[in-house]
Parts: structure tokens; C-alpha cells; sequence
RNA sequence: GCGCCCUUAGCUCAGUUGGAUAGAGCAACAGCCUUCUAAGCUGUGGGUCGUUGGUUCGAAUCCAACAGGGCGCGCCA
């Protein structure tokens, strides 16, 4: 059992704290934290105990911290034990302590890291959810990229989770799209019509009139030659084509923006159709059960202040008692057609994941759907039952795509730099997944082209992959070496973790090595947060950790990691290069990115 | 008009859920380096954490008000 090196320290700090105060409520102990300490002058590893528990002690906290720190210098591995501050207490460890990091490391290899806070607890993360109307959009990516790397975080923590994708295929949209589609079969087979008298026949005319829809309606031709279209080649009632030309458009969109996914790296377990849950019923059968409850009525909203929208007017609609759960209003779930909202089919929507069994929603949204977080809560709590499932929502800001210094215009009609794929040809994926993932969901965020592909230490894609392919070019080298019969020693992992690695010991080396005893924590803390980018912002710190350490070796030769004079300092070396190599592999898993070997 | 999100160094951003003297990178400044381990290194300066109150041992973090930016505000998803 190889506990990282928080939790073990943080029971020794809770058993001298019992010796040190006694009887104290569980619930003040179950706030004592040990973490790394900011100042490497504080030592490796800081408690708050003191300052915690002196008002139920009626003692200074620097009275305890001073008899903590008495009690704590005498636990195996600690060096010195000391008050300071207000009331901390910081521990400076043993050399050997973080030594057996390594090993450690070395041992777990890429599941180090691995943690069981989420054990027995189920998240369904919803992301992308990109309407199926047309090729992925570059305003997708980052909900994209930040759902993915979440789930693989949530699973590293040990969670159980389900990616899934909720496709749009219900609405006006998709309706639009089978118009725009339907001309294009038309003109495939032939249609007298010109498009502006075709366009005249559509309701709110072609919507979408982008050329990835041409292929669409070639295909649709050869399948069912003219029969979807009246004599002569003119429009058939709708009817007549409507459903077909739909459902297989819908699944030729799917079929692109699948492509677009794995073009990004990102793979989802579930795919749930709107269509097929509105068809099925379960819309209905949850709105029922939000009326078996009183949550349900009919009645007349009082007009949005400010700007009305022109053909407002007051008139009794459906609606759903969000108020009851801290909304503003009431929303509506019928439109005056008497279809559904899109809210409604959401709530039938979180009914279904909800009767799936998951323990935790999360759903990641564009910042634009701001506005309908606290309306879903208040629906999925109506659903659930004493607050579970918990729904949590990441809105994601706006990406702005910058290229020397200015933004690039995305506009549909210059047909510049729209789609998802041209950002992925031109930058490559990890540049994207990784740079996405370099700032909080919700902070808006600039995307230098230049940059990201920049091979400079201002860029952390390639700052972070460098670190590891410089790794990765020692254990080559010393490879080399031990051919060459220059190097003595078994160089396998296995044997790397079981030396004596008393060898590492200069504040570089030692930096290093404290830097991954923090992987652990850092994946629980992130994956409660439910933070992926600090998962980025940790692979820098490591990184930066590890390049210095490389550059004191340009001054100082007793700090590089090859010397062919002495074998087993050489492969005490090479152990904390493996096992560097392999936390910022396993980091990097996490965020879907390659760790390439080499930098070309 | 109302609601949600945001405001931290000149710039781009972190800040481990309330902890110590608020941190990185870039830019600026000062040295070093012309290969010893390619795509530099070391050091320095730089801050009223938007403003003002409040909560407490302790606030960038929580609460209230105000200022500025973004998003949204029946029948778009």
C-alpha cells in the first residue's frame, strides 16, 4: 500500500494532535490539512492544526504549534519540525522520504497518481452536444476538450464514468437543415427550380447553405433516385420527404462530427438521441411526474423588463415552478405551437440520464446558455430526490483566436477558419487540447496561433512535451551507453525502482522529486473541483522543475544524469528521469495529449 | 430594468475551496553563454488583488453595496 505522502503525513500530524490537545470534535480534525509549503525555506510540508483547534483548546495557536512541532520531530522521516508563523507548523523531511517517491513512482508507473476518492460514486459528463447541422465549430472545441479531459480526470480519481453526447435532433434546426438538404437532392437530380424560387417555398428560407451539404444530397439521390420529389423534378409535399431526408441527414452530420471528434482526440461512451427520447415518451412521463408533485400550471408570465421582444404578448403557457428551487421566474415548456421548449426536452432529457443512475451530472455548456443553469438545477432537483443526483454545469467563455496580435474573424461567409478541423490542421491536436485546457472553463481566453506551435519556453505545449522528450533522450543515451558496454547495470524499470537512491540529493534533484510526491493530491483536488486545467498547470511546474534541474548541469557536472565513470550513480539518475518521464506521461494522458519521445 | 459570470504586476494568467512576505511566463532592466545535455541560463525591479464596508485569530478567496467588462432575459438550441 503506497499512500502518497500527504495522506500518510497528514494521520501522523492528526495522531500528534491527539496527544497534543485531546478530545477534540472529529469535525474541527477533519479540517487539518497538510500541504506543501509555498516557501521551500518553510521546509516540504506545512499544517494549519494548530490554528485550527486553539479556540476550542483556549490556547495560542504558536503555544500549540510549538508543542506540535515538539511531538512531530520524533516521526520517522522527519528532519526538523518547527512553528512559525501565526501557527503552522512546518516539516522539513528526510532526504530519504522523498527519495522513495521516486521508487514509488517507479512502481505504480502511469496509474501513480491513481486515487479512490471517487470509488462507488457514478459521473455522467455531457459534453460537445454540438447541434448536428453541420461540421464542428471552432466555438465547440473547448467544451469539447475540457468535458473529455474532465472525464478522464473524474476517472483517474477513481469515479465511474459515462461520456456522453446529446444530440439535438429534435428541433426547428434540424428542420432547417432537411430544407437545405432537400435542395440539395433537388439539384442533384436535376430540379428546374432555380434556388432563389426554391428558397421561396422554405419556411424562413436556407438556412444552411454551406457546400458539405452537396455531397448530402448526391447521396440521397443515388439512394432513392427521384421518388422524394414530384414530377419533373420540382418539390415534393413535405410529407412526402420530410422524415427521410431528416433522419438521414442528421445521421450523415453525426457521421462528420464523429469524424471531427476523433480528429480531436475525443471519444464518447453514449450517444442519446433527443428525437428518440421526446418519441419514446419519457418527455412526457417526466413533465407528469413534475405535476404529480404541484410543480406544474397554467399561467401568464409577467413581461421581460427592458427591451420587448416586438410580438410580445401576454398569454397562459405550461410552466414549470422553478421558483420553488431559487429561480427568478417561472419557465415556459410549451410553445405557442404546442411543441415543446427546448427546456422541456431537457428535463426529459436529465429524467433519463438521472434514471440511468448517475450519482453526479456535470454538464458542460457554452457561456451563452448561462441563463439556463439555475432553471436545470431546479428541474433536476425536482427530479432527483434529497438533493441527488447533484447537477453541476461548466460554462465555457468564448475562445478568441488570435493570429499576430489580431483577432481572426470567423465569419461564415468569408469562410475563413470555421471549422474545428482547419484549427486542428493548422495548429495540431495536442496544441489545441493542451491550450484549451490552460485556462479556467470559464475565463475568457486568447488563442494565439503563433504561439502554440512557438518551440520557445513561452509556449507550454511544447514546454511541457520537451520536458519529456528530454527524458525520454537520456534513457536513450544511456541505452547507447550500455550497448556500447559503457554503461554497467540493469537499466530496466524494475530494477531502477529497488536501488538506493540516497544518491539524489542536491536542491534540484530534491525539488524534482518533491514536486511529483504532490501528483496524488493534486488529481484529488482537481477532479473535486472538478478542474482539469490544473492538471496543465501542474505539468508546468514539473516541467519547469525538471529543466532546471537539467540546466544546473551545464554549470555543475556532478548534476547531469550520465556519467561513465560511475555506473550506479548513473542509474540512480535515470530513475528520477523515468520517473519523471512517466508522472508527466501520466498528466498528460489525463489531458489527451500526446508525450511524444522526440521533438521534431 | 433583472439575473449569472468575470475584474490579481505593463501583457496573458495561476492562486491547492479561509492561511504565512499574493505567484508563474512574457515584456523591461542587469549580468552570463558561442556548446559542456539543440531550440539559452542566472539575477533584479515591478501589486491599494476594481472600490468601500462587513464576517474572524486571519480575506484575493465568504457576505453586502457600488464601478467597469461579458453573457442571457416566452415561442433559438
Amino acid at each position: 500500500m503506497s499512500d502518497s505522502l500527504f495522506v500518510r503525513y497528514l494521520s501522523h500530524v492528526r495522531e500528534a494532535l491527539g496527544q497534543v490537545v485531546p478530545d477534540l470534535p472529529p469535525a474541527i480534525v477533519a479540517r487539518v490539512e497538510v500541504t506543501p509549503t509555498r516557501d521551500p525555506s518553510h521546509g516540504d510540508l506545512a499544517t494549519n492544526a494548530a490554528l485550527l483547534v486553539a479556540k476550542v483548546a483556549r490556547r495560542k495557536p504558536a503555544d500549540i504549534a510549538a508543542d506540535l512541532a515538539c511531538v512531530l520531530e520524533s516521526v520517522p522521516g522527519v528532519a526538523s519540525a518547527q512553528a512559525a508563523g501565526p501557527g503552522f507548523v512546518n516539516l522539513k523531511l528526510a532526504p530519504s522520504v522523498l527519495q522513495e517517491v521516486a521508487a514509488q513512482v517507479l512502481r505504480a508507473g502511469e496509474s501513480y497518481g491513481d486515487s479512490q476518492v471517487g470509488a462507488g460514486t457514478t459521473v455522467n459528463v455531457e459534453y460537445v452536444s454540438a447541434n448536428p447541422t453541420g461540421p464542428m465549430h471552432v466555438g465547440h472545441c473547448r467544451g469539447a476538450v475540457v468535458g473529455d479531459a474532465l472525464a478522464n480526470l473524474l476517472s483517474k480519481a477513481g469515479y465511474g464514468v459515462t461520456k456522453e453526447y446529446y444530440i439535438n435532433d429534435a428541433g426547428a434546426q434540424v428542420t432547417a437543415l432537411a430544407w437545405a438538404a432537400y435542395w440539395r437532392y433537388l439539384q442533384a437530380i436535376g430540379t428546374p427550380l432555380t434556388q432563389d424560387e426554391f428558397a421561396a417555398l422554405v419556411p424562413g428560407g436556407i438556412q444552411y447553405g454551406g457546400d458539405y451539404l452537396v455531397p448530402v444530397g448526391e447521396e440521397l439521390a443515388q439512394r432513392h433516385g427521384t421518388s422524394l420529389a414530384a414530377e419533373g423534378g420540382r418539390p415534393a409535399p413535405v410529407d412526402v420527404w420530410m422524415k427521410t431526408v431528416r433522419t438521414e441527414t442528421v445521421a450523415r452530420m453525426m457521421a462528420m462530427i464523429r469524424a471531427d471528434l476523433e480528429a480531436l482526440g475525443v471519444h464518447h461512451d453514449v450517444f442519446t438521441s433527443e428525437a428518440k427520447i421526446l418519441a419514446d415518451g419519457e418527455t412526457d412521463r417526466a413533465i407528469d411526474r413534475l405535476a404529480a408533485k404541484g410543480l406544474i400550471y397554467e399561467g401568464v408570465l409577467e413581461p421581460p423588463k427592458g427591451k420587448l421582444p416586438e410580438d410580445w404578448e401576454a398569454r397562459p403557457q405550461t410552466l414549470f415552478r422553478s421558483t420553488e428551487f431559487g429561480d427568478d421566474v417561472d419557465r415556459p415548456l410549451r410553445k405557442s405551437d404546442g411543441s415543446n421548449t427546448y427546456f422541456a426536452n431537457d428535463i426529459g432529457y436529465h429524467a433519463d440520464k438521472i434514471a440511468r443512475g448517475a450519482d453526479v451530472l456535470i454538464d458542460v455548456w457554452g457561456a451563452d446558455h448561462g441563463g439556463y443553469v439555475t432553471r436545470m438545477k431546479a428541474a433536476v432537483a425536482a427530479l432527483g430526490q434529497d438533493g441527488k443526483p447533484e447537477l453541476d454545469v461548466l460554462l465555457c467563455q468564448i475562445v478568441r483566436i488570435v493570429r499576430d496580435g489580431q483577432p481572426v474573424r470567423m465569419s461564415k461567409r468569408a469562410g475563413t477558419f470555421v471549422t474545428l478541423r482547419d484549427l486542428i490542421d493548422e495548429v495540431g491536436r495536442d496544441a489545441v487540447r493542451f491550450t484549451m485546457l490552460t485556462r479556467k472553463a470559464d475565463a475568457q481566453m486568447e488563442f494565439d496561433l503563433d504561439q502554440v506551435v512557438a518551440q520557445s519556453r513561452d509556449n507550454p505545449v511544447f514546454y511541457v512535451q520537451y520536458a519529456h522528450a528530454r527524458c525520454c533522450s537520456v534513457l536513450r543515451g544511456a541505452a547507447e551507453l550500455a550497448q556500447a558496454g559503457r554503461l554497467a547495470g540493469d537499466l530496466s524499470v524494475e530494477a531502477l525502482s529497488a536501488l538506493d537512491l540516497s544518491g539524489l540529493s542536491s536542491d534540484a534533484e530534491l525539488a524534482l522529486l518533491g514536486r511529483m510526491a504532490q501528483w496524488p493530491r493534486v488529481v484529488e483536488s482537481a477532479a473535486i473541483a472538478h478542474e482539469p486545467h490544473r492538471i496543465a498547470f501542474y505539468l508546468q511546474e514539473l516541467a519547469a522543475d525538471f529543466h532546471a534541474l537539467w540546466n544546473r548541469g551545464r554549470d555543475d557536472a556532478a548534476l547531469r544524469f550520465l556519467h561513465e565513470d560511475d555506473a550506479e550513480l548513473t542509474r540512480t539518475k535515470l530513475a528520477l528521469v523515468e520517473a519523471t518521464a512517466s508522472v508527466i506521461r501520466s498528466g498528460l494522458r489525463v489531458l489527451g495529449v500526446e508525450p511524444v519521445k522526440e521533438m521534431r
